[in-house]
DNA sequence: AATGCAAATGCAAATCGTTTGCATTTTTAA
DNA sequence: TTAAAAATGCAAACGATTTGCATTTGCATT
């Protein structure tokens, strides 16, 4: 529950109608979706959207750190979430797609261990759980 | 160092000279490949081999469990690793794309503990680390 | 070793998610 | 209110991956 203009100045971005109905949509949505998702999900509301200012809206607001961007495994579709602001993961249910928020990261101490036994310095990394929810299993 | 001949019997695929090559090229490669990176080596090496096959044949050796298919982050290519026999991870460098296995899943005991968080029955998991080697950082 | 069938391959074309060029509209700051 | 910069829509391009189909290959059987 923020401020979605504000969130959007405090980024350097610009306050479009457009970029702020895909940043409500996103944190109702409360999971991920897919670009082609959201945009259909706006046109159903019947806002004027378009699936290439959907993408470029998603690539601002990645590079701005404000949506996580991740690959679903066997599919070359990407999905979108909208990132919390402290880091963390998810849980994502294979079949109906329900997500939920780690209640923690559990690598931080263990990259520490690994950038000493391995001298890499490691500055990211890519963590999601996949399973069946409660309905689903 | 497997018997790839016995490899691929194992799991109920054919043994073509083309499976054995993509085989044997990964597990020297001993690290991430695009599958155009693979064709390209086939290819330098004489062999005849076609570009829609490298991607028949890693599919069915990602669906026998044999090899393991991921993404790079920022990027639409999907990238390929010899599975290791024992459940593993690696970490990345992401300018050279050098690959160090890492030692162990640290994610084991966590992922109980969030099934009885959540009610879901975990199945999978992704995890990949991102960073800069000894030589690149 | 020869045969036959199913599966694997090569090649070209199709597909599909994503990106881009460009004309038009919108936002923001002066 | 105005002008410049940035964002959008639309259509076309792109690139990774997939698919149809004719041909070849692997493998079990004779
Ligand atoms: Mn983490
Ligand atoms: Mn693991
Ligand atoms: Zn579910
Ligand atoms: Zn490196």
């Amino acid at each position: 529950m923020l401020d979605y203009k504000e969130s959007l100045k405090q980024h350097g971005l610009k306050n479009s109608k457009q970029r702020n109905l895909l940043i409500k949509l996103l944190s109702n949505a409360d999971g991920i979706m897919t670009a082609e998702e959201i945009y259909l999900a706006l046109k159903k509301q019947e806002e004027k959207i378009n699936l290439s200012t959907v993408y470029r809206i998603l690539e601002a607001f990645v590079e701005k750190g404000l949506v996580v961007k991740s690959t679903f495994p066997s599919s070359n579709t990407c999905v979108f979430t909208l990132k919390h602001l402290e880091h963390s993961h998810h849980l994502i249910c294979l079949k109906c797609k329900k997500t939920v928020s780690l209640p923690h990261c559990p690598l931080k101490e263990f990259e520490h261990s690994i950038e000493k036994e391995t001298n890499f310095n490691i500055t990211d990394h890519n963590l999601e759980l996949y399973g069946y929810c409660n309905n689903c299993k």
